[in-house]
DNA sequence: CTGAAAGCGCTTACAG
DNA sequence: CTGAAAGCGCTTACAG
């Protein structure tokens, strides 16, 4: 590996010279210049990332803001376990990550993590993005304070943000109505069951609801689609009497759709009948959720990578800060199938 | 942050004191050791990566061993490519990388290769290891010469392998047994096609075989399992007379397992109408392999994260060289389960 | 057992 | 417009 004063005696020019040129900093004649571009193309060289930290001493910090995790839905925790691993690996390039969480029900609570966030100063920011008009605010005061953002899980259209790092939602639902017509083969009724008033996560769902339907639209499979509405303030006897009158009502039903990553939810409330005899099909790879696969009450998990999406997130903001590397516009991770028998080699992530 | 610099003022010591306190390099009185790592604790110190980096360079250099890949099968490009952006990321340590293919037919190339990588004085060796006599020899070599090694893809036992780092073949072919049944209701006959000799893979192969049937054994679904060899050295001509000959005189089969990379040659030589009729199941997403779950000849691929295996193998090294941390004995990565829908997010590491 | 000094490769303030 | 030199924080011969 080259180092700048090789580059620099080759050329005939003092380090200062190269480091200006390979920075664009000015102050150098064009024929200077010229020559020292042309010796760094022939060894096609690139500064050593190490050295270049150490000199430029802590020079980038990254905030995150995601949504917190709780009891019953554990989700973010593995993204959140792949940002602290990021954290740690980055290290080495003096970059530091800061990571506060809010409340995915509470507004103000995004503003005001956000802001306190905003204090430290960061070179750049990672959004799990909620609430719509609160987002178009936060977003307006990065763009003006050019502060580089990506939008991390959830995928909005028309902002700035340097990247998105996440799961392609239409498709994974897509993928889920196939697996769910593998295991039913009669033409039948499926229900897709929405836990929560989805004012945070709505455009995944939608997308993941969009696809599934699309699937039989597309293939031209004449079943009949329900939906049914459960609101999360609920309680368990009131979710569990609608959940089941409706399936008695329905008798026709042979799947059941979650398309959010609380399917556990669900099981915790169907009959034992239904558990028996109806396909389930949800999404992440939460331990609540890995226990309803174990236990044969669940048929298949779409899962999208949550550690992943948290440690890519900052790795490329990383390399974008550091190397001024301009990542893809969008990162879609893989979709992941899990049954019984595999989903035991993804969840470390937890 | 404090600095060594600090640490040692406040001790009344030199920072070359620190330094060997620190790394417990030896060479430090009761007195002064005590002393310096009291004012460490107090502090709460630890080193600055960035700055160890830059001055341990060039320490360590990792000796990489691994099958070629040619037309026929491309598995190992893809841990191959895993390995380079492996090396290209732990460069920032210092480390270097050298990888060397070997022909998996000839055992005298995976001798001579090694003996090629050993010249260099390899800090650390990553093996896929083949031939079970000539490993035993290279091992011995390493043991003696103390050299650490770990196995990658290739699950072997009985050695002093610093870890492993692949696949859970036995649950892979489980899984694919599973699949299998997933598509064919009735009770049925399915095939096992075993695309040449195995005298390298087979300890995956028999695995995954082992792993397959099981599945029915397991769950008393009374299936019959034929087996089916062909030689790799087959034209293609007699291989496609041998598999449809075979095919035509087996009218209840119902689905073929190819426990290799190489269901594509098996795609090759199938007539349209088995093609359409029977489910085949196969192993990795080459380009070839991910043409025939497009095309829908094959239902399903079991893929076993083969740029993973190649990065993570590196990476964990690099750690063990670099920082000490020791790894599991055995790290397996994920089992996917590749369908038309979800292959496009699992090509990008070919 | 200990310290002084050079060096890892890059960046920057200063002098000209 | 350009160069010489100090410095980022740690590691490692070398000398004593």
């Amino acid at each position: 590996m080259k180092t700048i004063k090789e580059i620099a005696q080759e050329a005939n020019v003092s380090e200062g010279t190269v480091d200006r040129v390979l920075h664009n900093r000015g102050g150098v004649s064009k024929k200077t210049e010229e020559k020292v571009r042309a010796i760094i193309k022939e060894y096609n060289f690139s500064v050593n990332p190490v050295a270049s930290a150490l000199a430029l001493k802590n020079k980038f910090n990254i905030a995150v803001l995601i949504p917190a995790h709780n009891k019953s839905d554990l989700f973010w925790k593995s993204p959140n376990l792949g940002i602290t691993k990021a954290a740690e690996d980055i290290k080495t390039f003096g970059t530091q990550v800061q990571t506060l969480t809010y409340n995915q029900q509470k507004p103000e609570s995004y503003i005001n993590t956000f802001h306190e966030l905003l204090k430290s100063n960061p070179s750049a920011f990672i959004i799990a993005p909620s609430f719509s008009e609160e987002t178009r605010n936060i977003v307006a005061i990065l763009d003006d304070k050019k502060i580089p953002y990506l939008f991390l899980n959830i995928e909005i259209e028309g902002f700035n943000n340097l990247s998105f790092v996440g799961q392609d939602s239409f498709t994974a639902g897509y993928i889920a109505a196939k697996l769910m017509l593998s295991k039913t083969t009669e033409s039948s009724e499926f229900l897709i069951i929405q836990s929560r008033k989805n004012i945070t996560n709505n455009n995944a769902v939608f997308k993941r609801i969009e696809g599934f339907t699309n699937y039989f639209v597309k293939n031209e499979i004449p079943c009949k689609i329900l939906t049914l509405e459960i609101e999360s303030q609920d309680s368990k006897t009131l979710r569990k009497t609608k959940i089941n009158t409706y399936l008695n009502n329905h008798p026709d039903i042979k799947g059941v759709f979650v398309p959010s990553s609380r399917i556990h939810m669900l099981v915790d409330c169907m009959a034992d009948t239904y558990l028996k005899t109806l396909e389930l099909i949800g999404f992440d790879n939460t331990p609540q959720n890995i226990e309803c696969l174990k236990n044969n009450s669940v048929s298949f998990l779409i899962s999208q990578k949550p550690f992943n999406q948290g440690y890519n997130a900052v790795k490329l903001m990383n390399d974008y800060l550091v190397k001024n590397n301009i990542p893809s516009h969008k990162i879609y991770l893989p979709i992941d199938i899990l049954i019984k028998e595999n989903v035991i080699y993804n969840e470390n992530s937890y």
